[in-house]
DNA sequence: TCGAACTTTCAAAAGTTAGTGAAAATTATT
DNA sequence: AATAATTTTCACTAACTTTTGAAAGTTCGA
């Protein structure tokens, strides 16, 4: 396989892939080109190289940086901003995974905490069924919540490396 | 907060998280509806309490199925089918990972084992870094593959539980 | 075998989300 | 201060996804 065709090919893979994780196909393509860029591309490159509008390019590139996985570089002599993506894995699993959580598992939480407060009759079953399902999903969640911050916390490989053995 | 208030909104975040997991609302909201059930529902039933039409409760429900978190129930003396979700909240989370990971990591790792055979000069920079993106990405990929094998296979809450303690 | 009860399908309509490109704003250079 | 280069914004459009509801299909009991 030729280069140009495997860049390509992993370009569209990543996309889908974030497609399919609710991050919009544009921006993880784009993430996708930096991954395997050997240096800093400029906007007009990554415009020329998607095919894409320098506002779609903009407004997602400024995302990335949101989530903490692209970083803006000067390059010295040039007037351009030129932008490079963290080419340690890991730390970009990190990165997502902590900007999920508060994006969606966190707000969840604060959900589950004001619904067991319902009120009512113990002994109606919708009541019961209701507060038993609460509380379960509530369990998990919690569960997940501390599960996700001590990933976040230990961003050393050595971590990673010991519940890998455990789970081999 | 009333039972009504609260089921309302309980099946309200659980479809916006559905809907940022790519799931689509209705499926999520139907989900939630049977989860905090006392009984098991019947395609009426939940097109009454969401407000949506028959065919959409229809293939919504029928995925459900498909992903193995929700499942049908005959009713002696009913001709009705009636519906009902699965209740313990690890086992559905179980079966998303492992639905989740057949639609999406298995068809990456694919791609990352085909186009670690792109051919090139070693020395050529973008063949470099192209190479050492892939290679990074695919051990990440392989590495999440058996940690979620593992969490799938195991079923049982003590496998939880000892990662739990570890974690905690 | 017929018909009522129920489920499934599907084409069209509605709704949602992503992308464009030109104009406005910002920043750097002379 | 004027100009030129570059980035950002945003109203609009294009593409895609979801929902509807009526029609077709199926199942079951009499």
């Amino acid at each position: 396989m030729k280069l140009q065709e495997a860049k390509a090919q992993f370009i569209q893979a990543w996309g889908s892939l974030g497609a399919q994780w609710g991050i919009n196909r544009t921006m993880a393509q784009i993430h996708a080109l930096l991954l395997i860029a050997p240096a800093a591309l400029s906007a007009d490159e990554i415009m020329e190289e998607l095919n894409i509008s320098r506002g779609n390019t903009n407004m997602n590139v400024r995302e990335l940086i949101n989530w903490g996985i692209v970083e803006k570089v000067l390059v010295p002599g040039e007037r351009k901003e030129f932008f490079i993506a963290e080419k340690d894995i890991w730390k970009v699993g990190t990165a997502i995974t902590a900007e999920r959580k508060k994006r969606e598992l966190d707000p969840m939480l604060k959900v589950l905490q004001q619904l067991q407060k319902v009120e009512g009759d113990a002994k109606d079953k919708n009541v019961k069924a209701f507060v038993d399902a609460i509380n379960g999903i509530y369990k998990f969640a919690k569960h997940t919540d501390v599960t996700l911050n001590a990933l976040i916390k230990a961003e050393e490989s050595w971590f990673y490396s010991t519940i890998f053995k455990l789970l081999k």
